[in-house]
DNA sequence: TCTGGGGTCCTAGGACCC
DNA sequence: TCTGGGGTCCTAGGACCC
């Protein structure tokens, strides 16, 4: 069997917590630039409020509602992720943290000493008490049916927060009354296909015969309605290094300055760089994207991209930085007001594999990683950007995020830990 | 005026090899 | 007029996830 452990409304409730008037009101926090709703709590979601709504488009709900609004804190929620994290693996062996908010929990064998429902909702308890997180947890099979279990314990308080789907009786009763565009891995593709195939719910999908869904589908689907069927086939154990790192941002105000641009790209490569050597890894390319206001229709609009691969795998800030800034110098065109750049490392390889070239151009590769790492160094013992490249530019510039309602660091930084006045 | 950011996996088709 | 058979590797784009 399978636990989900999914974190209620995770990003709202870890405000709130932190902010204890709340506890009755509705919480909501927005993307970076406050631009969109990200995370809301019920309460706010009973305004009429959805994930995803421009805050511009529904102030009047959020003012007239009387909702607390923060701006996106991933500090302070990696931080609570990190705790609940610990509270499942002290109460289940094999634990994969899935995202920042869910954990699959491996409990075969533990049927024979304990009763999983009853321990599960102490692991929920557990982690209620010690964090303040509400959780909702399914219990199943497979992930896919456990997934479905978390739902409806969220949904429904008299589950006490465990929903338990394992019986075939309770299955094909959780699907029949379970929505089939909120199953795991049926995108609005896969729904609006099924939909015109004249299948409604999760239960008349996973009655299909194996050679009716092989036909019309592909791996992925084949393997969500074996999962439905509980046979349990996804494998999500965890990814111990990424393949991909990206850091792109929208900007506060448009800009139209190359060196402008060429600030705002070095700042992402920077934290590529960091984020590179956090897993010991060493990248074989980067890209640079820019891109205009695609919201703006009465200005003129244009994307570009490039990719330059290193010679040898780097993780080098100074390295990757320099060859981002060569990309901007191909890609930037003047009289354009920008709205978003980004930066892609590629290629990625274990900083162990890197596969060295006769010919290499760069002969103390060595300290140069050094002397990255002891910047990181210095970063995280006295604050992001004690040390940076001077190309990264002055902390005020306009290209930065707006950032208008975001709570403190109370988990990570000792200046902003919070009072208590008695 | 204001509209997010960061990922993974799969597949088809092109280009190439013998 | 007739024009094989069997592979690999790479990439862009689609679909999905949080």
């Amino acid at each position: 069997m399978w636990a989900l452990i999914d974190c209620n409304s995770f990003f709202a409730n870890v405000e709130r917590v932190f902010h204890p008037g709340l506890r009755h009101k509705p919480v909501c926090v927005l993307s970076s630039n406050d631009g969109i709703i990200v995370a809301l709590t019920p309460k706010a979601k009973a305004l009429g409020l959805h994930r995803g709504d421009a805050l511009f488009k529904v102030r009047d709900t959020v003012e007239k509602g009387g909702v607390a609004v923060f701006s996106t804190n991933m500090m302070l929620y990696s931080a609570m992720s990190q705790r609940v994290t610990n509270i499942i693996r002290q109460s289940v062996d094999i634990v994969e943290n899935y995202s920042i908010d869910e954990s699959f929990a491996n409990l075969a064998g533990y049927e024979i000493h304990f009763d999983i429902e009853e321990y599960m909702r102490s692991v929920a308890d557990r982690i209620c008490l010690w964090t303040d997180i509400p959780v909702s947890v399914g219990v199943a099979p497979t992930k896919t049916l456990a997934k479905i279990g978390s739902k409806f314990a969220k949904q429904y308080p008299g589950y006490r927060s465990v929903c338990m789907i394992d019986s075939d009786e309770k299955r094909r009763k959780a699907l029949e009354i379970f929505d089939l565009s909120d199953v795991w891995g049926i995108g609005r593709r896969s729904f609006d296909k099924l939909k015109s195939l004249g299948v409604n719910t999760p239960l008349e999908f996973a009655d299909k015969p194996g050679d009716w869904v092989r036909r019309h589908f592909s791996k992925p689907g084949v393997e969500t309605w074996k999962e439905l069927n509980g046979y349990s086939c996804i494998d999500t154990s965890e990814i111990l290094m990424r393949q991909n790192i990206t850091t792109s941002r929208s900007f506060g105000d448009m800009i139209t300055t190359i060196e402008q641009v060429k600030a705002s790209v070095a700042t992402f490569a920077a934290s590529c760089a960091n984020k590179l050597r956090g897993q010991s890894s060493a990248a074989g390319c980067v890209t640079v994207f820019l891109c205009s206001n695609f919201f703006r229709e009465d200005l003129e609009q244009y994307y570009n991209a490039e990719t330059l691969p290193f010679c040898v795998p780097t993780a080098d800030t100074i390295e990757i930085t320099k060859t981002a800034l060569e990309i901007v110098d191909r890609i930037f065109k003047p009289g354009i007001r920008y709205k978003k750049s980004g930066v892609i490392l590629g290629k990625i390889v274990h900083q162990d594999n890197v596969q060295p070239d006769l010919f290499d151009p760069v002969q103390n590769r060595a300290e140069r990683l050094d002397l990255s790492q002891r910047i990181d160094g210095l970063n995280q013992k006295y604050g992001l950007k004690t040390v940076s490249l001077g190309v990264e530019g002055e902390k005020q510039q306009p290209w930065k995020v707006k950032s208008e309602h975001k709570s403190y660091n109370y988990l990570t930084d000792i200046n902003e830990i919070l009072t208590i006045r008695i």
